[in-house]
DNA sequence: TGTTTTTGCTTGTATATACAAGCTAGGATT
DNA sequence: AATCCTAGCTTGTATATACAAGCAAAAACA
């Protein structure tokens, strides 16, 4: 027995898929929806509510419920971590530690981290292999104030992602997507023959205390895509 | 005066946030919010029912609530059509329209629309201005059988893409993000000096009928990235 | 001792009710 | 005729209540 709150949302939903409720056209009101399905406001509320959270209706104090503008606007994207994506994929997820020090910050870096220019950081750089493939260069830039023990930890157990959100829960992430093209230290670090265009996510992740880590995960253009299914 | 519901969500991010109640830690029950807040058990229910929908906490029927796991899984990121994006910035947006015609389908594109190999596919390229710079070429196959009219629209009026979400409205989408080198074509369409790698965005769309259309949405690396910002 | 049942917690669904707050249209007032 | 205001709709918040369903540990039983 699928419970009545469902039921009003499928029926909503395939009033507007059918077309028979385009855009901007006004729903009927809670109450009315009541009276229509025999139930009472609180769960034609509910249905409403639920809807609207997910984008599919748009609602106004005093107006009505009207179905919402066309998903035109945006629509999401899952960006996972590496290592959830490969075992995902039920493949051997192993990292190579490439490099695990201190680093004097340039300016673009400084700025990023929110820390002063000349100072000094934490600086990893690790690559994710898939099985046997190398699949992504992971550079990263730590905020020493916030977590001053990251030079002693083993990347080959934990990924820096996961001790990172262990110490220092996020609050905010901040993306870029570019494509750019390998230089040598990356051409050498996946294993590419020849320059080759690369997908590269610039991450910034915040907690509470401030900027926490600033990272460039590049992946080869020839083996790595990003993808999302969304249903709306 | 700020809700009840509202108060008790702060209250509970802060606790999560602040490390008090670490991931998987369990919370109070519905009740106990209820008698800690002074409130009913529906209201406090509320509280914990928002945050379930934004990922923060998890719940079992007959278990409790916990906080979720740390959100290492996934961050979601929007993808915004090209038009929105150049007038959010306040600039000006300009279509030039390359070709819109009929064309012979290949195998991979008949695959990603749904239709036979051989057979016949509206197909369109424009390319999208920011100001006097060409910021994105739109390579798009539509499905004839859905969208019979496409070849009599003007596209320097309506984006292809508002065009289409009206005639027949969007269930499913599903995209894909990839690094490639822009081959003469694109370089010729971007105005590129050189070869210069590209962020390649491929976009297929649902109606309730079946696929729509199959865009291939290309950037220049140098000029376009792709940005996303997030608070948890 | 090992198995089954009961009991008491949890969350999930649903209702009836009350009042607050936002908007609109029509009626009263000026 | 233009203005104000109120009546009547809408959604938003909040409460009290009831029962269903899932889970675990204690209690009863074999």
């Amino acid at each position: 027995m699928t419970p009545k709150f469902v039921k009003i949302k499928q029926y909503i939903r395939q009033q507007i898929e059918s077309g028979i409720w385009q855009a901007h056209s006004r729903l009927p009101s809670e109450n009315q929806l009541a009276d229509q399905f025999g139930c009472s406001r609180m769960t034609a509320r509910r249905a409403l509510t639920e809807l609207t959270d997910a984008g599919v209706l748009a609602r106004s104090q005093g107006l009505g419920t009207f179905v919402a503008e066309l998903k035109s606007q945006s629509s999401m994207m899952a960006i996972r971590n590496i290592a959830d994506e490969i075992k995902g994929r039920g493949h051997e997820h192993k990292i190579l530690q490439i490099s695990l020090n201190q680093a004097v910050l340039d300016a673009p870096t400084a700025i990023a981290l929110g820390l002063e220019q000349g100072g000094l950081a934490f600086h990893s750089v690790l690559v994710h292999y898939e099985q046997a493939m190398p699949l992504q260069v992971e550079e990263r830039f730590v905020n020493p104030n916030l977590v001053p023990d990251y030079l002693n930890q083993d990347f080959q157990i934990q990924t820096p992602h996961e001790y990172l959100s262990h110490v220092a829960p996020l609050t905010q992430a901040q993306h870029t997507i570019e494509a750019i093209m390998a230089n040598q230290e990356i051409q050498t670090l996946l294993a590419l023959e020849a320059a080759e265009p690369c997908l590269q996510i610039s991450r910034r992740t915040w907690s509470s205390q401030g900027v926490v880590s600033f990272a460039r995960l590049t992946h080869p253009g020839s083996r790595f895509r990003l993808g999302g299914h969304l249903t709306f």
